[in-house]
DNA sequence: GACGAGATTTAGTCATAGCTAATTCCGGAG
DNA sequence: CTCCGGAATTAGCTATGACTAAATCTCGTC
């Protein structure tokens, strides 16, 4: 596999991430997500295609090949595991790391992938809860709750938050709802109406539609 | 100033490091430097004069500005705080750290180069021994003696090893000739012959011409 | 003061990755 | 089965930064 261009790598994770929550990647959806016009996503993906790292058909999408699928998983390795030591060892806050991974992700070198790995111990998940794809880019999926499956009264901890969003990070930092936390769930309004939480901050109504995107086990 | 690519920073850098040795900056030795053919170098030049990082004489070469001196400085700092940062924390040796920070230096966002600086107790000085611009962008000029100055008999420490060249890096390691390594001049053969020094590893004869490029005091 | 070697610049291309405007395709509504 | 709207693609450009081949300038030598 010759050197992947920081689009091409850039690219190949944003069509990772969309594979995994809509099996269909559209030219659109890519184009939004990598914020480019959509003539523009079009090309790259015509030479992704080139490249033997997805297969497109035209009008219908692309889903990565193997190839193109180890190569988001690095991509993602080196992502994650660099807000794992952004957080551990000089103390960035969690709504602030995504961003500077995303500047340094296509600068790791494999060595210092390594070093950074052995001298975290090793890590499973980044500072959000995402799991971190290891050595030979094996990544294993929990499959998790959410915090809308807590039956009120009962308690768990929080799992895993959306990254990327810094404003959502804040405010759920604000409310106490960070990964390992402790929550109780007070209360799950009816009708599609907010949800009730206590944490260590007290007690807190978000969305449900927020809540559905917080894992807790 | 907005922000300046890769390759405008890299050569910035070039042009800095070149100047400060030579005063003239001619094209063939920025081309030689980056690796680059000349006619790449006469484009870069001129784009940089339209930018208003560096003067430029056509056939006469360039000079930066204060402009460009800062973005080199920039870059620089950058460079030498990661250097600093990864032999540190990350125990890399001294001869791939150079390859490692050319990496990461265009990667390093305003926040983080602070973070790091403050782990490090804002040290003054890359594991090369080159010193590292402060936050002011100011670099203290070490005025400094070489290995040669030191009369035979006399001791000294290791002040500054060349950087950059990761075989001649490897080689003064198992002389014992590091930074802040006690060294004694034992002798230096007449006639630009071999110069014999005692390291905590024995005696060893190195030429002339490299005694000169490693500061001591 | 002219000459020629070597340095420098100009001319013309290429690859990457983005854009807008115009066209074409697909799938659902009638 | 046709038509239409939105999605997707094609066509044609732009900027960055590299290259080779060809032309030109500069400077030291005679």
């Amino acid at each position: 596999m010759p050197d992947l261009t920081v689009a091409v790598q850039d690219y190949l994770k944003a069509i990772y991430v969309l594979e995994t929550s809509d099996e269909r990647v559209t030219t659109s959806a890519l184009a939004q997500r990598m914020a480019v016009s959509a003539p523009s996503a079009t090309a790259m993906t015509k030479r992704l295609d080139e490249l033997g790292l997805v297969k497109r058909v035209p009008h219908r999408g692309v889903a990565l090949t193997d190839t193109g699928r180890l190569g988001a998983l690095e991509v993602l390795r080196h992502h994650r595991l660099l807000e794992r030591y952004l957080v551990d060892r000089l103390g960035l806050a969690l709504d602030e790391v995504h961003a500077e991974a995303e500047l340094l992700e296509h600068a790791l070198s494999e060595e210092l992938e390594a070093k950074i790995d052995a001298e975290l111990g090793f890590p499973t998940h980044d500072p959000h809860g995402d799991p971190i794809p290891d050595r030979e880019l094996r990544l294993v999926h929990d499959v998790s709750r959410t915090l809308l499956d807590l039956e009120p009264g009962s308690s768990g901890s929080i799992a895993r938050v959306p990254d990327g969003d810094s404003e959502l990070l804040r405010y759920l930092g604000e409310l106490g709802l960070v990964p390992e936390a402790e929550v109780e769930m007070v209360a799950q309004a009816p009708f599609g109406g907010p949800v009730t939480v206590r944490t260590s901050s007290g007690e807190h109504a978000i969305s449900r539609e927020l809540a559905d995107r917080i894992a807790a086990a």
